[in-house]
DNA sequence: GTAGTGTTACTCGGATAAATATTGTCCGAGTGACATCGG
DNA sequence: CCGATGTCACTCGGACAATATTTATCCGAGTAACACTAC
C-alpha cells in the first residue's frame, strides 16, 4: 500500500497547468524545476499523463504541456490512474485454490468474498477521488492558501509559459510577458 | 497503488484461524500448505499480525498461532495496516516548497490542499475495510460459498489443528480428532 | 523589402542503468512433549 | 505403578540472498523558430 512519488509530481504538475493561458504550452524542464524534481524521470509521468489524454504534448522550440481538456473535466482519480495504473491495488490470487485439497472448478463459481470487500474498499477510495476535480483544487488553493505563494506561483506560470504560433485568422495574444 | 501480495495470504490466514476451536493452534506450515504459498514467507507476516497484536503465537511442539482476540473484533482494516504498515499510501513530500522561490515558511502554514484531497480518499478506504470484520468474512463464507470448499477447509482446519495443553484444573476437549 | 531555404536550438520520447522495496530462503533459539530411568 | 529427568523433535523468530519494481539518467528523433541568402 504505497504510492509512487510521482503521483504527487503529476498532481502539482497538472494543477500548474491549469494555470497557463489558453493554448500556451509549459515545457517539463520548467516544471520539473518548479518542484525540484528530476526533470528526465518527471516527463516519463508527463509522459504517462499524455497518453491518458489529460495532457497535451507540443514538440519543438516554444513547446511543452497543456492540458488536453478543461480543468473542470479532469479529477483527481483520472490522474492517479494514469500514473499508477489502472489495476486494482488487490488483485485476487485466488489462492483459496491453491492447497492441497483440488476441488472441482465449479466448487469456485462464487467470486471471493475477500475480493469482494477489498474491491468494494478501493471503489470507496476511487469514488472519493473522483469527486475532486483539478478545478476545484486550483481554486482552493487560490483562496486558501498564503497569498505570496499564489503569486509566486502565478509569477513562474507567467514566466515560462510559451505563447503558441497563432494561425493568420487569429489574432495574436497581447505581447505582455517577455 | 499497489498491494503486496501477502495481503491476501495474511486475510485467508485470520480467516481460516478463526475456525479453529477456543485456545487450539494451527502451525504456520499448515497455513502455508493450505495455500500454496512459501511457508517461510508466509511466517514473516503472520509474525506481523502478532507484533499487531491480532495473532498470538505458541512456540514449541503442538504449536502454531491463533487469534488474539474474538473475530468480531478483527476487521479487515486491522490486518491491512499490519501488514502494509500504517502510514497512509500517499505521502505529501512538500514539493511545493522545493522550487527554486523560497519564500517564508509562514507562507506554507496552510496545509497542502492536495494532500488532504488524498488523505481524505484513503480515509474513505479505510472506514470501509474497518467495516468489515473477520466474523461477517467467515459468516459470509459458510453461508454462500459452495458447500464442498467449506467441507473441505473445516477438514483442513480440524486436521491440523492442535489442542493445547489443559491446565489441571480444566477439564481436557474431547479427543475427537488424532 | 520580401520570399525561400538551410541551420540551429529546443522540445519530447523511448531505451538504458542505479537504487530501493518486495519476495523468497535459510539457519538458530526456545519450548513443551515424549521416552527413559529410578523409586 | 507413579514421578522425576534428560533427550528430542517441533515450533516460531530473525538474519541472509534473489527478484521485481520503482527511481533516475542519458541520448536520439522531430519540429518550429531563426538567420541568412537570393530575388
Amino acid at each position: 500500500m504505497k504510492l509512487g512519488e510521482g503521483v504527487e509530481a503529476a498532481i502539482h504538475c497538472a494543477a500548474m497547468l491549469a494555470g497557463v493561458d489558453g493554448a500556451a504550452t509549459m515545457p517539463g524542464a520548467a516544471l520539473a524545476e518548479a518542484f525540484g524534481v528530476s526533470p528526465s524521470y518527471l516527463l516519463k509521468h508527463l509522459n504517462m499523463l499524455t497518453a491518458a489524454g489529460i495532457l497535451e504534448s507540443v514538440p519543438g522550440p516554444a513547446g511543452g504541456y497543456r492540458l488536453a481538456k478543461p480543468s473542470e473535466r479532469i479529477t483527481l482519480l483520472d490522474i492517479v490512474l494514469a500514473v499508477e495504473g489502472r489495476e486494482p491495488a488487490f488483485r485476487c490470487g485466488e489462492i483459496r485454490q491453491r492447497g492441497p485439497v483440488r476441488l472441482d472448478a465449479s466448487a469456485y463459481v462464487k467470486p471471493c468474498g475477500i475480493n469482494a470487500a477489498m474491491l468494494k474498499a478501493e471503489r470507496a477510495y476511487r469514488a472519493a477521488l473522483a469527486e475532486v476535480r483539478l478545478s476545484a483544487i486550483v481554486a482552493d488553493y487560490v483562496s486558501e492558501a498564503d497569498p505570496r505563494s499564489v503569486a509566486a506561483g502565478c509569477a513562474f506560470v507567467a514566466r515560462y509559459q510559451r505563447p503558441q504560433k497563432v494561425h493568420p485568422n487569429q489574432v495574436p495574444p497581447s505581447k505582455s510577458e517577455r
